[in-house]
DNA sequence: CACTATACTTACTTGCAAGTAAGTTTGAGG
DNA sequence: CCTCAAACTTACTTGCAAGTAAGTATAGTG
């Protein structure tokens, strides 16, 4: 017919939609195709298998992440609109139906993951830990953020109570994210 | 044939296994069947449905947090032993291949579950926060923890990235958990 | 206007997961 | 020894998920 690109990049974004609100294995091509108006068969001809739909899911994440984090990671700025930032995206996910994060969605899957699935998907992390490492260190020269110790492993201790509140939020209600941000905030000394 | 009991337990006992191991959809009868040396419809004939499985699959482990913190939920201790303990706990899951928590494994899929297999894993979940929350209470009184604000807000928080953590260690390393822990032992005062 | 590549479609095949129905073994109690 | 219920078995049915093969429509190019 006409825009492949179209097609294609709605495709990716239902995917992806579908992977964080039902894991690897609780969608299906049909899941995918019938909202889209479109057929079975055409998923497979934009994707082959699944496992090339979801390498492809991870890669946009990750150029979405790069995209969204480039003016930063070159310039500088003020690191706390960088993790207000953070929160925001996170809420607007949850809010919107996403409840878990793309790699704590995948975490539950991985040993069914191809090689070059998991590559993808620990560059995709690397990239989302040195990004938010940079937040920190940058916050705390410049007197933004307070705390202790290596900015690398507070940033990996960050994103990880994130995505274990993401998961719990969605049993236990979106309070719970909000209660982990104010944790998180007075950890970083922000507010008195 | 012979024992019941054995059998159930031992469905039960795998299908704790593979729902750790690869979540709701991520296994079936037959996984369960096949290394038990019986057939599938004998998973059914126990669990006429996964979802009763499930259920129970939840309610033993409830089980299992209730005879381990009776002790001290009923007459106190050391919380420090708790507290270790439960880092024991969750490394010995991850190195035996459970990488991810009850709770995180369903929550990939917690929308398909039925309210009654909802309820039981909310229920799981407030006791295992309220246990934690007393070992950090506890801990605090006697001295051997030092942190700020509700012992309720912070038990979650340290138990959401310990869910996280397992996450993220299945795809990094067990060293992400090693480091996780050593985080949460800095920020209640342990160790100089 | 014919040709070709792209972007689909219809119409399958294969395989497995969930569940069921009806028969079989076994151990305990009368 | 007979009976009966529990704990299975064999032998299905149904349905859907993944993937494929072959055909069709359309847009752009020579």
């Amino acid at each position: 017919m006409k825009a492949t690109r179209d097609t294609r990049d709605q495709i990716v974004d239902t995917a992806l939609q579908l992977l964080m609100q039902r894991g690897m294995n609780g969608f299906s091509y049909r899941d995918i195709a019938e909202p889209l108006g479109i057929r079975n068969a055409a998923v497979h001809y934009h994707f082959p298998s699944k496992a090339k739909l979801v390498k492809s899911v991870i890669k946009e994440s990750h150029q979405a992440l790069r995209r969204s984090t480039a003016e930063f990671m070159a310039y500088g700025g003020p690191a706390m609109a960088q993790l207000e930032g953070l929160f925001d995206f996170t809420l607007e996910q949850c809010e919107s139906g996403r409840p878990v994060c793309l790699a704590g969605a995948l975490s539950v899957d991985y040993e069914e993951l191809s090689s070059g699935t998991k590559e993808a998907l620990n560059r995709f992390m690397m990239d989302t830990v040195e990004w938010f490492t940079k937040v920190l260190e940058t916050g705390r020269e410049q007197g933004e953020f307070q705390f202790n110790g290596g900015a690398r492993s507070k940033a990996i201790s960050i994103l990880t109570m994130i995505q274990g509140a993401r998961q719990l939020a969605r049993i236990h209600g979106m309070k719970m994210l909000e209660c982990t941000f104010d944790q998180i905030r007075t950890d970083l000394g922000i507010q008195g």
